[in-house]
DNA sequence: TCGGTAAAATAACATATGTTACCGCATGGG
DNA sequence: CCCATGCGGTAACATATGTTATTTTACCGA
């Protein structure tokens, strides 16, 4: 038959993801993923059939891995509000380039906010039984103040002009939500 | 003497910043610009000894303008809060690519947040007579709570994430105000 | 009028990108 | 043990970028 498979779609996926997180989305280049796997760039267009539908999947990684740190991060607050705007915040802070991938820059045909929140089983904001206020259906209510707030604060800190500590981070956040609550 | 100046820095700043406006800070090239003024990439390098300096010169005609469209702004909010609320969350609908490039992408070397909101003269952050609890100074208090909700709201907008009405943005931002000064 | 000077055009260099044509060759079924 | 099949490397094409060398051209003072 034929020659065998050496570099895989796999190695390739990763790689590109991998570069992403470090480097961001626009350094994600063919020669440069091809050099990264230790192959030319023929083994990329073998797999996929132009470089938008690699990034294409990469962007769906990065959207699986949000789902996947969000529900790993341990959720030490008060409430579901403050353990969803640490998690959103800290993966902000640590990964900024798949932050902005995801959340800040988009890409054409990007997925919405609260898609990417709820993923595929809807798991970020149901789980937090943020379900009877979702925010598209509440504007100006509760739960889309403080989502403006959580998206705010990531967003400065991906400019460094914000930079609490964790601990003041999630105090702010219950404070935020107290005086949100009681208000109303 | 010498031929006469036909092409000036006036003529090819001018056109890279309403570039920038229509299109984003990425596609201003020298090719691009050169054209739109009708001329070769000569007398780009005449006048700036590199695209660098160019788009450092656009990035500062951006932070004018900014600081001249807040003052431009009609302030009819309740509070200054909701007056530099609606001012910048308004910029950022409106001149979407300005505010990306000052606020969210930046560039190296960029200004800081403050350092943008207040301009050469101050005169936002001032204005507003905001001085006492100017955000770097009260981490965690109000201004800074209030200025995280704001830049939440605008780079939502961005995304498509966040639309609504003035009316309504500017209800919610004194609704937020309340909330976080009654709150202390 | 004429020539030098500087501005602007032309065209090239060097690099980087996606993408494709081509070819060597490893591989496993016959 | 062959050899067709398809994998992967080489090299090129086409385009786009900043930048620079060279040439043309217009101006103004002499």
């Amino acid at each position: 038959m034929a020659r065998k498979e050496t570099i895989t779609i796999q190695m390739i996926l990763d790689t590109a993801f991998a570069m992403t997180r470090e480097e961001g989305f626009s350094n994600v280049t063919a020669r440069r993923v091809a050099s990264r796997v230790g192959c030319s760039t023929q083994p990329i267009f073998r797999v996929y059939k132009s470089m938008d539908e690699l990034w294409d999947a990469v962007y769906d990684q990065a959207a699986d891995f949000f789902q996947d740190y969000y529900k790993v991060y341990p959720k030490t607050g008060k409430t579901p509000f403050s353990n969803l705007g640490m998690a959103y915040i800290s993966f902000a802070r640590e990964e900024k380039h798949l932050f902005e991938l995801l959340f800040v820059n988009g890409r054409a045909g990007r997925k919405g906010m609260y898609e990417l929140l709820n993923g595929n089983s809807g798991s970020v904001v149901y789980e937090a039984n943020l379900a009877r206020i979702q925010g598209c259906s509440d504007p100006g209510g509760l739960f889309t103040k403080i989502w403006i707030f959580i998206h705010g604060a990531a967003c400065m800190s991906l400019t460094g002009d914000y930079d609490l500590p964790d601990i003041e981070t999630k105090k702010m956040l219950e404070n935020i939500y107290q005086s949100f609550a009681e208000m109303k």
